[in-house]
DNA sequence: GCGACAG
DNA sequence: ATCTTGTCGC
């Protein structure tokens, strides 16, 4: 109960009266986008239940109960609702829609604020130089219903060396929601990167592979104003052609495959084209499943969070 | 059962 | 991404 998402997702619960229900999805859809069903079930669930809310009045877009049935059951059924095999029964006659809520449509918001900074996303080479790429990744964890990320960054120079690493740990400030991946890391990758010597940013995720065509990769290379790319392990958007990620009609990535690794999707996110992404990633792979910055900002950001490192910053408690 | 949506 | 025992393959 500690993010915005929480607090909007609170104020939909304490609307449903007694006698009513919604479903995750028309709560997303009142927030913006059904995508964020899933999210608003954890957010439900670790946070509303939690603290005695109203979490039994949240349902499957089915009618079924999910997690806690039995517990779920019980209650609505108290509250007069009709309950047979699991299922709710004339859902809709119960069911309240996403119209009927009032609520911040936050990710609505988001999806403009991603349209407009897009249109500074710059997709040629632009580099200083191609001496230091840096590698950020978080890895997340709950402690109850607190969710704390780890976030690495580490910078290798031309023959692969590590140069430098630094680490973050703070609350995570948005769940994760697909296509808005970066509204929820971005803190990491600033605060991670900061003072930090490097020319090119690599990160797990799509830069322009995405349906608004403004992936994490293009989100943190326009703040930070650097080059930037994308690698991530599974595809967003578009079809494979020949190697090629389609989009629309669009190339708007690459599928890069190492000598015995699984291949991996490569998009460019700003300052960078779509070729030298490519080469870029093949240039810096290293042993690895992935390119070496990236490798290793993942096993530091892991390390952070089994206590095995502390972190250079720690603002969980001030630093 | 199908389709599947980065991390 | 995280949750997790035994199981599979080199």
């Amino acid at each position: 109960m500690q993010t915005v998402f929480d607090r909007l997702v609170l104020e939909i619960a304490n609307q449903i009266p007694r006698g009513k229900v919604t479903t995750f999805g028309e709560a997303a859809k009142a927030l913006g986008d059904v995508r964020a069903a899933r999210a608003v079930s954890i957010s439900i669930l670790r946070g509303v239940r939690r603290m005695g809310g109203p979490w039994h009045r949240f349902v499957a877009s089915d009618g079924s109960l999910g997690k806690f049935a039995a517990e779920k059951y019980e209650l609505l059924s108290s509250e007069g609702i009709p309950i047979r095999a699991g299922r709710i029964c004339n859902l809709e006659r119960f069911l309240m829609r996403a119209e009927e809520f009032e609520v911040q449509p936050i990710l609505l918001k988001m999806r403009l604020a991603q349209r407009k900074l897009r249109e500074r996303i710059i997709l040629e080479d632009r580099f200083e130089s191609k001496e230091l790429v840096a590698g950020v990744d978080v890895a997340y964890g709950w402690e109850g219903d607190l969710e704390i990320g780890y976030g690495a960054c580490v910078v290798v120079d031309s023959k692969l060396d590590v140069v430098e690493v630094k680490t973050v740990r703070m609350r995570t400030a948005f769940p994760y929601v697909p296509t808005y991946l970066a509204f929820r890391e971005m803190p990491f990758i600033v605060a991670s990167t900061r003072d930090v010597k490097f020319d090119i940013l690599l990160l797990d995720g799509h830069g322009i592979a995405h349906p608004e065509r403004i992936g994490e990769a293009c989100h943190a290379g326009l703040v930070l104003g650097k080059p930037a790319v994308g690698i991530a392990k599974s595809i967003l958007v578009g079809r494979m052609v020949n190697g090629v990620i389609v989009h629309e009609g669009e190339e708007v990535g690459h599928v890069v495959k190492m000598k015995g690794k699984n291949p991996v999707f490569v998009s460019p996110g700003h300052m960078v084209s779509v070729e030298t992404s490519k080469l870029l990633v093949k240039r810096f792979w290293g042993p690895y499943r992935q390119p070496k910055p990236l490798a290793m900002a993942h096993e530091v950001a892991k390390k952070l969070k089994n206590g095995e490192i502390s972190p250079t910053i720690d603002l969980l408690k001030g630093d």
